[in-house]
DNA sequence: AGCTGACGTTAGCAACGCTTAACTCTCTCG
DNA sequence: CGAGAGAGTTAAGCGTTGCTAACGTCAGCT
C-alpha cells in the first residue's frame, strides 16, 4: 500500500498555508476535515508531521523532507494531465508567474507588456512572494516561472530538478537623509555608522541576514531600531530622519530622491542578485517569458 | 480538480499486465472494478485510454503517454514514503533487479554472490523482463536497477530522468549445423546465407529486427523458419540441423558446443550491447551494485 | 474570569468504490 | 454451425471513506 496522494495535498496546502484553518479556506472544506486526513496520513507513516500550536502549525523534519516529495508527486500528477491534454491537440495558454515585489514592479511589467503583444491568448496570472519562497510552488506546477533574489551571504535554495538563471545584479546603496552629517563623504564604511539607527527586515529576512553579515565582517553591531519589508517604507522613513538603511539600486532607480543622500559602502560592494526559476524542459510559453525577462533586465543593466 | 493517483495506478498496472483481467488478478480486484476506474478516468479526461480488444487490451496514444507520467507520479510517491522513512531512521534494504534471461545467468549471479557477502542483510528481489520493457518499472520504482541490452540497429529506448550505464559489448557469432558446408569456412557473408532457413525472435524481437537490419544491408531477405526467444532452443534447434542463426558469444560461452560449429560472419561486426539502468542519485544500494555488475562484465569480458 | 481563535473529537450522512451477477462480443473448437 | 471460453462492460447492493456539523480543549489576551 501507499500514500495517497490526496492527502500529499493537503500536507502541502496547510504547509504553505501556515494553519489548517487557512488551508482549509483555500481548499474549500472545513478544518476538521484536513486535520483527520493529516492525523490519517500521520497514523499511516507512524511519526508526527506537523507540530499543533495555538496560533498556526509548524512542519516537524519528517514534515518538511514529505512537503518537499509531495510538491514533487502534485508536480508529476499536473505534467500528466497537462500531457493528455498536449496530445489531445490542446496547446497550454496559461503562465503563472511568481514574483517579489520590486521585480513586480521595475522589471515584469516591460516583459508583461511585449508578452501580451506576442501571446495575446495567453492567460496571465501573478502572485506576489517574498524571497526564499515559492521554490515548492514551481515544482508542484503552481507557478511556470518564479522570479526570486538572493543577497550576498544568503545561501540559496537547493533547486530539486528546477533550473535557475540569474537576471541581474542588484547593487545595495546606503541611504541617509540628505542632512546627515555622513551625506558629505562620498562613501562611508560600515565601521563609521556603528552608532546610526538601521531600518531593515525582520529577523531571518533576507535582507537583515545581509545587514548582519556585512556588519559582522566590519567588526560591528547595527542597531536595528526599525523592521520593516517595504523599501518605500523604508526611504520614507529615512527621509524623515529616523534612522538610514542600504537599499537596491533598482529600488533608488524608479523614485523620487528628494530629501534622500545616496552613497556608496566603503570597502564593499553589496548586492542582491535576481533570478528567474523555472522546471527543465520549459514549454514555449515559459521559454518565451524568461527571454523577455533577460531582455527586460539587460534594459535595466544598460541604463545605468 | 485533478487527477487520482489510484486510478493511474490502475492504468498503469493494465499496461504492464496487457490486459485487464490479469491486472486485476495481479491487484487482488476484479475487473470489474478496475474496468469502472479505467473508464472514470477515461471520462475526466474526455478521451479513450485503452483500446478494448478481444484478448486483451492496447494502449491509445493518450493512454501510452499518461502510462509514463502515471509511472512518474507512481515513483515520486513511492520516493516521499522513502524520504519519510529515512528521516526516521530506516535504511533502505530492499533492491529489486529486472534482467533479461542471458545476464540473468552469466552477468547476475557473479555480481549477486558478492552483493550477499557485503550486505547480508539486503532483502533482494529478481524479476524477468525481456528488453526493451521494464524502463518504466524503474521509473515507478518498482525495480531499483534493470539490466538490459540492445542489438545495433534497434533504437535505444529514451530515458526520462534515468542513468544508463554500459556493461559490455556481446558479438553475435554465426552458429550452425557441424556438418553444414558453410562450416568449413571461418567467415560467411549473410548473401551467402540466403537460401538458409534462419532461426530467430517473432515480429518487432529486437534480435528479429536486427537480423532483418544486416540482411537488408547485405541486399537479402532472411527466411524464418522457426520463432523462439530462448536461445538455448535456438541451440537445440540448429544441432538438429533445422535450421541456423545468430547467438550472441556470452550465451555461448556457457554451453555445450558439440554438434556446432561457430563462425563469424563476413564483413559486418554485429552485437548486442548490455546496459544497467537506474534512477539518477542511485541509493547506496544500487550504486554498491552497479560496481558489482562492471566488475562482472569486465571479468567476462577479459576472459575472452 | 471570561472571551477569542485555533485545533481536536465525535456522530451522522452522502459519496465513492468494490463485488456479485448478468450481458455482449469475438474467437475457437468439435 | 452452435457451444464454450475469454475479455470487457453494465447494473444493483453494500461496506468503507471522508465530508460536515456540533461540541470539547487549550493558550493567550483584555
Amino acid at each position: 500500500m501507499s500514500l495517497d496522494a490526496g492527502r500529499l495535498r493537503v500536507l502541502v496546502e496547510v504547509a504553505h498555508a501556515g494553519s489548517i484553518a487557512a488551508a482549509a479556506q483555500r481548499m474549500s472544506f472545513t478544518p476538521s476535515a484536513l486535520s483527520q486526513q493529516l492525523a490519517k496520513l500521520e497514523r499511516e507513516l507512524g511519526c508526527r508531521l506537523v507540530d499543533r500550536g495555538p496560533g498556526g502549525t509548524t512542519l516537524t523534519k519528517a514534515g518538511r523532507v514529505l512537503v518537499s516529495h509531495g510538491e514533487a508527486v502534485l508536480g508529476e500528477l499536473r505534467a500528466a494531465e497537462e500531457a493528455v491534454r498536449a496530445v489531445l491537440g490542446a496547446e497550454p495558454d496559461r503562465l503563472a508567474i511568481g514574483t517579489f515585489s520590486t521585480a513586480g514592479r521595475i522589471l515584469v511589467p516591460e516583459a508583461l507588456a511585449a508578452f501580451r503583444h506576442d501571446y495575446p491568448a495567453a492567460r496571465l496570472s501573478l502572485l506576489d512572494l517574498e524571497p526564499p519562497k515559492g521554490y515548492g510552488l514551481v515544482t508542484s506546477r503552481d507557478l511556470d516561472l518564479l522570479i526570486t533574489h538572493r543577497y550576498v551571504g544568503v545561501p540559496l535554495p537547493g533547486l530539486a530538478g528546477l533550473r535557475r538563471t540569474r537576471l541581474l545584479t542588484d547593487p545595495l546603496r546606503l541611504v541617509l537623509p540628505a542632512d546627515h552629517p555622513a551625506a558629505d563623504q562620498a562613501r562611508s564604511g560600515l565601521a563609521d555608522l556603528a552608532d546610526e539607527e538601521w531600518i531593515s527586515g525582520g529577523h531571518g529576512v533576507p535582507n537583515r541576514v545581509c545587514l548582519g553579515t556585512l556588519a559582522k565582517q566590519a567588526g560591528v553591531e547595527p542597531h536595528v531600531a526599525y523592521e520593516t519589508q517595504d523599501y518605500e517604507v523604508t526611504l520614507a522613513l529615512i527621509r524623515a530622519g529616523l534612522g538610514i538603511s542600504l537599499v537596491p539600486e533598482s529600488v533608488l532607480r524608479r523614485t523620487d530622491l528628494t530629501g534622500l543622500a545616496v552613497r556608496e559602502l566603503r570597502g564593499v560592494r553589496p548586492s542582491r542578485q535576481m533570478y528567474v526559476v523555472h522546471r527543465r524542459r520549459p514549454a514555449a510559453l515559459v521559454a518565451a517569458m524568461v527571454t523577455l525577462l533577460l531582455r527586460s533586465a539587460e534594459t535595466i543593466t544598460t541604463a545605468v
